[in-house]
DNA sequence: CTACAATTTAATCATTTGATTAATACATTT
DNA sequence: AAATGTATTAATCAAATGATTAAATTGTAG
């Protein structure tokens, strides 16, 4: 008797429900186009994972993590200075965002289309309120609410893949440009966060 | 013989249509919701209009133009100055985005679900591109891409809305505070964005 | 090799869903 | 009021969809 069911499968058809979901969204998406794009019969979805929704339960909560675990360790770092933070950040976003930049469209899409299923499971509320990095914005602008710059340094990091594809489709930057323009940020962002910090 | 089809039965379908698209999108929504929605018969949403896809492009031209439309007086407007109109633009879309919370997660996401729907009916590349605004960015400016600064106003005025349900959903504020504390937004973005400038 | 368990497949099921239809109710014109 | 066109409804349809099943295939232990 096999122990393990087979592992190259189960990948199988996650790596298939990976690109999937995240395409279309929950919603959007069938469970034929998964076995499809898996190249796996559409039962093996159901023997493997028992529905649409577990599936799609593991890919978000995979998702999730990506998108808001990415500047966990860094917020939390008690050895660098405020400045150093927000570049760090900046460039940590970024970087993976590049190489995913659906992600966050996908995963703010989905939480509010079932905002009860995300109830503690995820940590931003930690890293808004009670992270290193909010303590030492307190301490350098103890006038203004610390979320108004932390709004202002994830958007400048991440608004513009959410805005990717309308750039594309009005043909405002392209491809390989916006690639460029992202990673020209990686440095800006840290430069910026700082003239708004005196601000 | 009546000319009109009766304006209010109309009416009162585009008003279900406007409240569950949006709040849905549009692979989620069943005509079933809007017909429960509007308190009329199924059978209507065929008559008045074809198709849940016909009665669907007409919500989101719609939006698309809430969206977007919003700031095309001002970014035009050849008689204020480049600070004046970032803090035109910050209050104008935060005034409309205060009462349509969910607009821009909704007009981004169905975008990126079909992008190729929305070829050049977005002025959105003219914006971004041609207008005066950018153009005075240019002058004062041109030692960077005026997109950067584009984004940065944009993102710090629209991505606060972007995050609600997450916001909401973390515990991190909540409905009346995040209504202040966009308020708030409302005059700082123009400080903020001054000191880009500078940066 | 044989027997047994795990995996895979094609076919099928029960619901859901967008849409249509045929009958009925309502309004307007003459 | 009769006739005609418009609006509304309940019932129904066909296709799509998530899931299951029973049979076939493959792999493994004894």
């Amino acid at each position: 008797m096999k122990k393990d069911k087979d592992a190259s499968t189960e990948e199988k058809i996650i790596e298939a429900a990976r690109k999937v979901f995240t395409r279309k969204g929950y919603a959007a998406t069938r469970t034929r186009d998964i076995a499809q794009e898996s190249g796996l019969n559409l039962a093996l979805l159901n023997y493997y994972f028992r529905s649409k929704e577990k599936l799609f339960e593991i890919i978000m909560a995979e998702k999730v993590v990506q998108l808001f675990g990415t500047i966990a360790p860094i917020v939390n770092n008690m050895d660098t200075s405020l400045e150093k933070k927000a570049g760090d950040i900046a460039d940590a976003y970024i970087t993976m965002l590049v190489n995913n930049p659906g992600l966050p469209l996908f995963v703010l899409s989905e939480i509010r289309n079932n905002p009860q299923m995300f109830g503690d499971k995820i940590h931003a509320g930690k890293i808004l309120t009670e992270s290193y990095f909010v303590k030492q914005i307190q301490e350098r602008r103890p006038d203004i609410n610390p979320l108004h710059l932390m709004l202002n340094l994830l958007g400048m990091s991440i608004f513009p893949f959410i805005c990717q594809p309308v750039l594309e489709g009005a043909n405002v930057i392209t491809g390989r440009a916006f690639e460029s323009l992202v990673a020209e940020r990686k440095n800006l962002i840290g430069i910026w966060f700082n003239a708004l910090l005196e601000a």
